[in-house]
DNA sequence: TATTATTTTATAATCCTTATAATTAGTTTA
DNA sequence: TAAACTAATTATAAGGATTATAAAATAATA
């Protein structure tokens, strides 16, 4: 999903944690790393499946406490679908997920941001409006054509 | 939120649950009920302690089942955000929620439909899109003024 | 009214996520 | 570098929302 991951990227997400006083664990550093590189939005799950080879003794509750802390700094985001799991997607630019009915696959999709909506909602309602999220629901081309 | 709903409103529910070959009980008629004259979005929880004077015997898993079978025929809108539990809505018109972050109060919010935005997500992804979401993020007047 | 299919109920089970307490391991300071 | 301090990890249990199950009740139909 996301197009170009140099190491760059990883460097200056550990700085950005270490700025914030988090300590870099080799956990922390693969739970980060997976998620950088990853190619879909993996579940917790999906990340402590995924380390299992290279943290035998890892617990589930580490994966989840690290997202936590990149969640809360700003360094991931945490999509909540109807589904049962939270995914998580590492924050490198702005963007919006189509989300496939069929198969539940999820793809970028950039847009400029709706700068109009959130202003016309702040004068509609009197909020003070901070974010939004967006999700457009459809069927992948793999799954038009199987069918 | 839903400004105006005369009894047509359930009347026409019911039909078109009949219609889908859906029995009326009087449970499955009370939750129906309930959503149609809700001021907020409730969750299953809030709609089960809403009923409990009327129906003191009915199951959780009744308003699960009931709100499920809403949602399959359209009649409900099962919205999930980061929270624990979902909140359901009965289904109006097309509208968008403005939620505050600091209260969790959920305000509808009107806004002509983003077609140009799905119209070009099927260009850009080659999905066949069905619908979207977007929700707006904030604080609201009372959290503002209270700080 | 008898039959049939659906719905409700009560309960248990499941799944995701968080809390807890003990242990381990980074980090800082002397 | 070693000691001290603090934070993170682990293993486990607990929590909460939702779903599954099977028996009992109820609605629809003939």
């Amino acid at each position: 999903m996301h197009e170009h991951h140099t190491h760059d990227e990883l460097q200056e997400a550990v700085e950005r944690l270490k700025n914030s006083g988090v300590r870099i664990t080799p956990q922390r550093h693969a739970v980060l790393e997976y998620l950088i590189h990853a190619e879909t939005h993996p579940t917790a799950d999906d990340i402590y499946k995924a380390l299992e080879g290279k943290f035998p003794n890892m617990s589930v509750a580490t994966v989840y406490n690290n997202l936590r802390v990149f969640r809360e700094i700003g360094l991931v985001k945490e999509l909540t679908y109807g589904d049962s799991s939270s995914r998580f997607d590492y924050n490198t630019s702005k963007h919006y997920h189509v989300i496939c009915e069929s198969c539940g696959k999820i793809v970028d999709f950039h847009y400029p941001s709706l700068d109009e909506v959130e202003s016309l909602a702040e004068k509609v309602t009197g909020f003070e409006v901070s974010h939004h999220r967006m999700e457009i629901y459809g069927t992948c081309p793999d799954c038009k054509t199987t069918h």
